[in-house]
RNA sequence: GCGCUCGUAGCUCAAUUGGAUAGAGCAUCUGACUACGAAUCAGAAGGUUGGGAGUUCGACUCUCUCCGAGCGCGCCA
């Protein structure tokens, strides 16, 4: 049995049993304690909070309550010390026997975490939906393997998981980028046409309009009603590409144009009137931009001003066409209609403001039979010589994804960008990501599982099998040993508060620390011949270390999985 | 002007949902290599957690206020 739900389950009794002496009141707050590891064994092994919480709802003084509690629980033959630490923690240290079992159990499990824990759900996770006007870049990357690895602990948790990329290809952008490559078409044949006022520049766009030339014949450009199409399933062509190359596959990608027809539009329409969120009527004046030429226009507007809003927004424009907010109330309606128990859209962090609209237009028209979440990134860095990287398209100084990823790789690329929290701005330092070195924590990481796949060679302990481990692991007794299991035994305990705080930097910082605690663990054998793993003179106690080797290497595996990074054998 | 996010060691980042003496890596200093993979290891030094006030037994974490940085404030997406 872990450690957690073994102190879980004996303070809870204990609880229970305080409860029916009257020693303390009833309520469902006494159960809300915390169970922690101790950083670095200053005051035992494991630690509650428990008396702190709760001497309060006994009607005694704080040392006789732990008086109390300590007395019901200290019999247990699984303890080898249990004391109140200031300012009144109750701490734990096990018999080293109960961390051997510990290692055999994990030993032999598959290392899943418990999935009654969380409530069966449908969850429909939206991510990336880079606009189809030109390649991804960098900050396209942290959105798009943030999104794919909350899925993958999501999954690891139970859910039913849909991965969905909203393709915005029916705006004002789209037409934009037609121009732009028409306008390149011109170009080739005359170099003196002027340039449209607002156009997408670069080479990448020029190689569409090259394509589409040595591929059609075609003379009035505007007129072929391909044109659109093509460029922008080209664009999309190379998006999941990238995506592909980032270990990124979406189930879905719903296309704008598609969704948002006559008949959805209608529907939203009646359902905002009937609902009195919409009306027809003369919008505010932009609030942050000046424009001379604004002039107000009758247009249909949503009810925002009311809830929290600065003004009212757009829905239809004068001229008919949809804004991008009534567009996405539409996308999100159809999510609804899938019927999802959880909607989650990670954007990046330039999207900040128009959080609340969207939240307030989609709780207030369908209500909140669902959660909906919105997850935001902030942005990425490049960093090359120790310098920023100054990124413009027009200049042309704009470094795309593909070319990070053919520098790089994949497996540096997922591990750094949900390495470091959502809200923080990450530094992407080209050459330290490639460095191997313990400064590059991935590469440290790889090393620790190669390493352990090293000894298992050596020791052709692949041979033995895991149930056969039981009889050699009490000898594992150093403090560095148990230290190791007592990390080992947290694995699964770290993934579940991955998975409810949709954190998995949660999980890279603990890959790394294991990593670290094992090859401090393994070095300390070429200090000390006695404590090396492979033991030519005490067979048993070499099997005893390799099978803590092998869960080590069990674990790192199980969590580079879920990131969805290669376990090297051999490096 | 308004809104959202961030501010932790010289640098890059943590801190188990409010817990203990705020922890790691880099850089700096000291020491250890005929090596179970030194692609490293042991140790030292480094902090008024942007400033101030409040709530609490207890605050990097919550509240208020000020300062600084970023993003946004369109009938663009």
């Amino acid at each position: 049995m872990s450690y957690y739900k073994f102190l879980k389950e004996t303070i809870d009794k204990t609880l229970t049993l305080l409860v029916k002496s009257k020693v303390i009141e009833n309520c469902p707050e006494i159960f809300k304690y915390s169970i922690e590891q101790v950083p670095d064994n200053k005051f035992g092994q494991l630690s509650t909070n428990v008396l702190m919480i709760n001497s309060k709802r006994s009607k005694m003084k704080f040392v006789e309550f732990g008086d109390i509690f300590l007395k019901k629980i200290s019999n247990l033959a699984e303890f080898e010390n249990i004391k109140i630490v200031k300012p009144g923690f109750l701490n734990f240290e096990f018999k080293n026997s109960f961390w051997q079992n510990e290692l055999y159990e994990m030993l032999l499990s598959n290392q899943k975490i418990d999935k009654s824990k969380f409530k069966k759900k449908r969850v429909n996770i939206e991510f990336v939906s880079a606009n189809p006007t030109g390649l991804m870049h960098i900050g396209h990357a942290r959105g798009a393997i943030l999104g794919d690895t909350i899925a993958n602990l999501f999954i690891e948790a139970g859910y039913e998981v849909d991965k969905e990329y909203y393709i915005n290809d029916a705006g004002n952008q789209i037409d934009v980028l037609i121009n732009s490559v028409i306008y390149y078409c011109n170009k080739l044949s005359d170099k003196n046409i002027k340039e449209p006022e607002e156009y997408y520049s670069g080479k990448y766009i020029e190689n569409i309009a090259k394509n589409f030339l040595d591929n059609n014949d075609v003379i009035n450009l505007k007129n072929d009603k391909r044109l659109r199409d093509l460029i922008v399933e080209n664009i999309i062509k190379d998006i999941k590409i990238d995506l592909k190359n980032l270990g990124v596959i979406h189930n879905y990608f719903i296309s704008e144009k598609e969704i948002a027809t006559k008949d959805n539009v209608n529907l939203v329409i009646e359902k905002l009137l009937k609902k009195d969120l919409a009306y027809e009527g003369f919008s505010k004046k932009p609030l942050g931009k000046t424009d001379d030429n604004w002039k107000p226009e009758k247009q249909l507007l949503f009810k925002s001003e009311s809830i929290d809003d600065d003004k009212d927004r757009t829905l239809i424009k004068p001229n008919g066409d949809l804004t991008y907010f009534m567009s996405d109330i539409i996308y999100h309606s159809t999510k609804i209609d899938r019927k999802y128990d959880l909607l989650l859209n990670v954007w990046g962090i330039d999207h900040s403001g128009y959080v609340k609209r969207i939240k307030n237009a989609i709780t207030s028209l369908f209500g909140n039979n669902f959660e909906f979440n919105i997850e935001l990134t902030a942005l990425v860095n490049l960093i090359q010589n120790k310098k920023p990287i100054k990124m413009s398209k027009r200049k042309g100084s704009f470094i795309t994804l593909r070319e990070v990823i053919d520098d790089v790789g994949k497996d540096v690329l997922r591990f750094m960008m949900v390495s470091r929290k959502s809200d923080k701005v990450i530094d992407f330092d080209f050459d330290k990501v490639k460095e191997q070195s313990k400064d590059n924590p991935i590469f440290y990481v790889k090393y620790a599982h190669a390493r352990c796949c090293s000894i298992e060679r050596m020791t052709k302990s692949s041979n033995l099998k895991d149930e056969e481990f039981d009889k050699y692991f009490k000898y594992l007794i150093l403090p560095e040993e148990i230290n190791l299991i007592i990390m080992l035994s947290n694995y699964l305990n770290i993934l579940e508060s991955c998975i409810v705080k949709l954190e998995p930097h949660r999980l890279t910082n603990y890959l790394y620390d294991l990593a670290k605690l094992f090859h401090n663990y393994y070095s300390q054998g070429s200090k000390d011949q006695s404590k090396r793993i492979i033991l030519d003179d005490n067979k048993f106690l070499m099997f005893a270390r390799v099978g803590l080797i092998k869960v080590v290497k069990k674990i790192i595996c199980n969590g580079l999985l879920i990131l969805n990074i290669k376990a090297p054998k051999k490096m």
